[in-house]
DNA sequence: AGGCTAACAGACAGGTCTGTCTACTGCGCC
DNA sequence: GGCGCAGTAGACAGACCTGTCTGTTAGCCT
């Protein structure tokens, strides 16, 4: 199996198609142009994924593990305080907004372009809950009284920051994000 | 022209692709589709929407002009201190997460699917610059020191809360807007 | 009555998409 | 040498999509 650079074919695949389905959305790239900007022969691409469906599925875990691994650094980068940790989960997002070719939430992105109930459409909603729940955790963590709430106020503002980048990458959108964060954290913290 | 009720099948047409555009994204239905439900013929479709993304357009329109008129209508039923407006006008978004169907912001689900500097794109920009600017406005006279901030922040949960109707409807994803909002304007006008 | 207009009905062309299939190549291992 | 394996190259089927074109129907106005 080491005949080519480790893994060489999948990986030539996944990272196109993550690149390619970020920029474009799935449904806007062919399986053909994934395979001749990967350099693979179709054969090969339907070998390791045996329909589109569950590229895009990996290009979604590809995607959370990418995010989610963002937020989780900005959160400990802000200090051990939960509660800064919440603030400083922002910096994940100022991050992206000024990311060349940032281009929105590749989640709802996707989501939206799925007849709901599809597994793109399940896959998504698991990831928002993922987050959710991780961030429920650490406004428990600093002493919310209603954490549920708060967590759900923050990812709301995630969300939105995110879904904004669609249209334009304004850092701005994401200083907002975390000034209002930095304003929900104060209010319900005390 | 009024040999059909005024303007019938253009508005059938219109009505059509509105709801399939919505349900399914504008990339998920034919052109076939919207004429076999609207029951029009072909050439009738392309004759008052020379092509797709005109009417792909004129859906935008439609859906600018509901979901703007919603949130000032939800403004207005607040009362007339701006304040409370900024506040009150997310029961708009209360109200949308209730409705059956749905499915998040349209601007956004098309805009994830249409390339970058599309007229789709470029349309979907200056309905939300538009919507900001209202708020910018309503914010302005409610006596906040920074009325951009502040709109900005509002702007941001709506679209947040848009967003992530297109994974589940839950209305406490509204609710938890709704408060937020609160927060931020309190915050913000003391 | 005759002409105009809007609409209906549907075939058709040309392109694109997913997914399958055949044939070939080069490498390691027994 | 011979076998298997992973990959390459590309033809192909079948579906679907946009947009065009021809022909027909029915009401309104003069």
């Amino acid at each position: 199996m080491t005949r080519t650079p480790a893994g060489s074919a999948r990986e030539r695949i996944l990272d196109t198609a993550f690149r390619l389905f970020y920029a474009h959305g799935p449904r806007g790239v062919g399986v053909d142009t994934v395979i001749a900007e990967s350099g693979v022969a179709k054969a090969t691409l339907y070998k390791h994924f045996p329909s589109k469906d569950d590229l895009v599925l990996a290009y979604l875990d590809k995607v959370d593990q990418a995010w989610f691994g963002a937020l989780r650094a900005a959160a400990r980068d802000a200090g051990d305080n939960p509660r800064e940790q919440l603030v400083g989960m922002f910096d994940a997002l100022v991050g992206a907004c000024r990311r060349e070719g940032y281009h929105g939430c590749a989640f709802i992105n996707t989501a939206a372009e799925s007849p709901t109930g599809s597994p793109v459409h399940a896959r998504t909603v698991e990831h928002k809950n993922v987050v959710r729940a991780w961030v429920t955790d650490l406004a428990r963590r600093a002493g919310a009284a209603e954490p549920e709430l708060l967590a759900r106020q923050l990812t709301l503002l995630l969300d939105g920051g995110l879904a904004g980048g669609v249209l334009d990458g304004d850092p701005a959108l994401a200083e907002a994000a975390k000034r209002s964060a930095r304003a929900l954290v104060d209010a319900a913290l005390g």
